[in-house]
DNA sequence: CCTTGTGAACTCGTTCACAGCT
DNA sequence: AGCTGTGAACGAGTTCACAAGG
């Protein structure tokens, strides 16, 4: 534990992150309260996060674009791009394996795996697709370290499992089942009738 | 406002709400401690978020399966199939419409949007497909409440306040771009790269 | 016994307010 | 003048501990 950022602020900050990066030099400065209308959030907690940043140069005019974008990027560790791959290349794992951002964003897919041949045959990539049972030595070979998990809500433990003996570091999973791993594994939620469900249970509540 | 509960404590009803159904009456009790495991929650938290629901039946066994989903299935309207509609017929929109799952959980895709004829005529699936152009009126007529979008994030903003003035209540919205609503629409945020980032950035504060 | 239910204690994050820079 | 930086106050939500019930 290098630093102790709460969770909170790490997920606002790669917010911010997001939106430096498209700022890119458009803007030299910007302040707080800037910053915070734009991304929905109060100016004091944007400076309460940016705090947590070690030396980040500021001025009557709000902080420095670079300077913070690269001060985020140093403490998360996003300089070099990271390597991920996707297990499960069904409708959703196909369309996030077409999804041309990635690079831009820091992310390369360095490769697909499904366990059906004809799904690896079949698709039209310039990513490299394997079996999964050689996703081990894939990973280990070319030093992926992330994750995405789009296989059927049945076989998602078993994968996960896998994946993270074959040393995955997180995982971004998809599949609507809660993942029981040891600590060594990230895991980060995505499901979209879970997410449906929570909006229509607060639009409920709120009437 | 019929109650006051805390957003947490309706996600984590949400996901309980998943896990009861997948159990189905394959159990007629479940305990706190044992929900709590499949969930990974600790057990007194589940116990305060079932104290937001009104008379829930529980014994020294634990909650009656069926009592609890039903009691989640009032408190947030999950009673009725809701229906949603998909703006934006990329990558991403085109798989998610082919999700065969939404019924089972509670929800219908009514239809699909995007400015481009030729995404319409192209895709094959039953769900019937507009130009975006016709999407007020389509939304007024079959009652859609909710909307996924998945238009480019150059189109985001729009798009967004257009279904908003269309009458939707909920967006989930998938593009990198924060969305400024009125507060009369709710909006729930999914982005890969930002889910990538957020595991990124949590792996490297571990070391 | 095992459970749930719940007020009290506590923790953590947000908000505030103001001092200090530029 | 504006802004940032930060200790102090606040508050929401989690955890605890124990009473009560099947």
């Amino acid at each position: 534990m290098k630093a102790v950022i709460p969770v909170p602020s790490v997920e606002r900050l790669c917010k911010m992150y997001q939106l430096l990066q498209r700022l890119g030099s458009g803007k030299a400065c910007i302040s707080s309260s800037d910053l915070g209308q734009r991304l929905s959030i109060p100016p004091h907690t944007i400076r309460k996060d940016i705090g947590f940043l070690p030396s980040v140069v500021s001025s009557a005019a709000g902080y420095a674009v670079k300077d913070l974008y690269l001060a985020i990027q140093k403490v998360f560790g996003f300089k070099d791009l990271q390597k991920a791959c996707i297990a499960g290349l069904g409708n959703l794992g196909a369309s996030i394996l077409a999804y041309p951002a990635f690079p831009e964003n820091g992310y390369i897919i360095a490769a697909g795996f499904d366990i059906r041949m004809n799904r690896i045959e079949l698709l039209e990539t310039s990513i490299p697709l394997y079996p999964f049972y050689q996703m081990p030595e894939v990973v280990r070979n070319k030093g992926i370290t992330l994750a995405i998990l789009t296989v059927p809500g049945t076989a998602a433990q078993a994968a996960a499992e896998k994946l993270a003996d074959a040393g995955i570091r997180g995982i971004l999973n998809f599949s609507p089942v809660v993942l029981n791993l040891g600590g060594t594994v990230c895991v980060q939620n995505i499901s979209v009738v879970e997410e449906l469900r929570i909006l229509s249970a607060l639009i409920s509540l709120e009437e």
